[in-house]
RNA sequence: GGUGAUGUAGCCAAGUGGCCAGGCAGCGGUCUGCAAAACCGUCUACGGUGGUUCGAAUCCACUCAUCACCUCCA
């Protein structure tokens, strides 16, 4: 089926149309590894999932996905400096050498990366590749080389800098973002690492080296600059090496368009000549209970915060997936319950559905629910209007009364349909084990006791009691279950 | 100052001119001694004002409110 996505670079719905058919190469723009990942940055992880997924399932692509890790800007060295209250005993012992400290700090929060996109239902076996930056500073340094080369870059005190002004003469600038120049907050930031810009929009593609901070050596133009990449330049020099310009999708959160991303096209063009990227595509940025995300507003969560309050991560993969990618997503903790019944209801049809055994029941148009559904999502990922469809079908379904032949196509649909929301289980339905106190079971064994002898005054109160305490009492004909509230 | 958004029922969230979004909660019912779960049914909203139109949440004007971004934040 043909995939049809909301393009940044010309701001329309466009149908996608990759470089070489039936193959998409596709870059996402990934974590900075100097501290767990937030629920903010997950929603761009699990946008860029849902991307791969559809490409995948619906169009048929044989997709290459690489998530690049940044593992070196100020942050990284910021925290894994000697004596920096961001390090962590779990990190190891810190050494005299900046780079040893970077690698080990870095690598921490890489490990617990990958550990909670994989809680997310993202599987790591879908990556064609994971690269760091720190894996390609000689790619790096090779494109900063010709950019300069081909006269858009400057050397200023041991840096190097882009010369945006002469860019504009030969390109446009401001691809992604429409920039008014003559309205630029120039200088409004004002970089505390004092490097001598010409122009304030012009932006560093290698920051000369500073005492105490990891630095590789580079000689360019004949001139030694020992020092450390720029924040733009890792995306540019991984897609050229590892896809080959121009290749067909970038991902990234909104805020990046600018000036990551505007950034990032300029130099790729200005050094190998190409426009790297056929399709730009952003997701929203994320609220909490309706309010910016920040840690002052003490509203900030990183995935494993939610998990110590019980929360299931696929309750948030989910939710996430029922709003657009392009619209601000409120992640609310009653929205988390709400997505977190919603699942389930489909699960116990999964469930229903696999335990069934109707011989000669009614038949289900299975194959219009599923062109129904698929269309949705080729049309921009739009996952609100494929839950819908689903969530009809579901309405009007009877899991246990659907002919034999209707129950195989319903569990493939489910099956296809789960290849890309990824939530749901297959296999058998779980008994919950559950350590339920002794004096639990004494008191409902008291109640059945009671309930037998037709004594409900009495079976009603050691519910209530049973309830206060935490449990629920369910009845069935001939025995009763405790469960946990 | 510039740029880009947003405002839809109790909550979340689709919808861009006429036809049902959907989920959660609530309510009613079936079932149950009572419950729980499940299932069935139900709830009819578009910030405000004016306009265009046979008809507007949807188009136009004005207005109110909220938010984000503008050099390293997904």
């Amino acid at each position: 089926m043909k995939i049809s996505v909301y393009n940044s670079l010309n701001k329309q719905l466009e149908e996608l149309s990759p470089v070489r058919e039936n193959e998409v190469k596709m870059y996402s723009c990934g974590p900075t590894v100097y501290n767990y990942a937030h629920i903010g940055n997950m929603r761009s992880f699990l946008f860029a999932d849902l991307v791969q997924r559809v490409l995948r399932v619906v169009g048929k692509y044989d997709v290459s996905w690489v998530m690049n890790i940044t593992d070196i800007d100020d942050k990284t060295i910021r925290d894994s400096a000697k004596n920096s209250p961001a390090w962590l005993n779990d990190m190891g012992e810190q050494t005299d050498e900046p780079k040893d400290n970077l690698k080990k700090l870095t690598e921490f929060y890489q490990d617990s990366f990958l550990d909670d996109i994989g809680k997310l239902g993202i599987d790591v076996e879908h990556f064609f590749a994971l690269p760091c930056a720190t894996d390609f500073i000689d790619e790096m340094q090779e494109l900063i080389r010709k950019i300069h080369k081909n006269g858009y870059a400057y050397i200023s005190e041991g840096s190097v800098y882009f010369d945006v002004n002469k860019w504009r003469k030969d390109d446009v600038y401001g691809k992604l973002f429409k920039i008014d120049f003559d309205n630029f907050r120039a200088g409004s930031r004002v970089d505390s690492d004092e490097y001598e810009k010409e122009n304030a929009s012009d932006f560093v593609l290698w920051k000369a080296l500073k005492e105490n901070e990891p630095f590789w050596e580079f000689e360019i133009d004949g001139v030694s600059c020992p020092g450390r990449p720029g924040w733009h330049i890792e995306c540019s020099a991984m897609e050229y090496e590892l896809f080959g310009l121009p290749f067909d999708i970038h991902t990234g959160g909104i805020d990046l368009k600018f000036p990551h991303h505007e950034d990032e096209i300029a130099q790729s063009k200005a050094g190998y000549g190409i426009e790297p990227t056929k399709y730009w595509l952003h997701n929203e940025f994320l609220e909490v209970e309706g309010e910016k995300m920040s840690k002052s507003a003490g509203n900030f969560f990183t995935l494993r915060d939610l998990e110590s309050k019980g929360i299931d991560p696929l309750d948030i993969r989910f939710s996430m997936l029922s709003a657009h990618y392009s619209t601000k997503f409120n992640f609310t903790f009653q929205g988390i319950e709400s997505a977190k019944k919603a699942r389930k209801r489909v699960q116990d049809f999964i469930y229903d559905l696999l335990e069934s055994d109707n011989k000669d029941g009614d038949n289900v148009d299975v194959e219009k629910v599923k062109l129904n559904i698929f269309e949705e999502l080729a049309n921009d990922f739009h996952t609100p209007k494929a839950l819908a469809g689903l969530f009809g079908l579901i309405n009007s379904t009877n899991p246990k009364s659907v002919s034999e032949s209707s129950r195989i196509e319903l569990l493939a649909l489910m099956n296809d349909i789960n290849h890309i929301f990824g939530i749901w289980d297959f296999g058998e339905r779980p008994i919950e084990i559950i350590d339920i106190p002794a004096e639990i079971t004494e008191l409902a064994a008291q109640r059945w006791n009671a309930k037998a002898e037709r004594n409900f005054q009495l079976a009603d109160e050691l519910r209530k009691a049973i309830d206060e305490k935490g449990y629920i009492i369910k009845d069935t004909k001939t025995e009763y279950e405790i469960i946990k509230k």
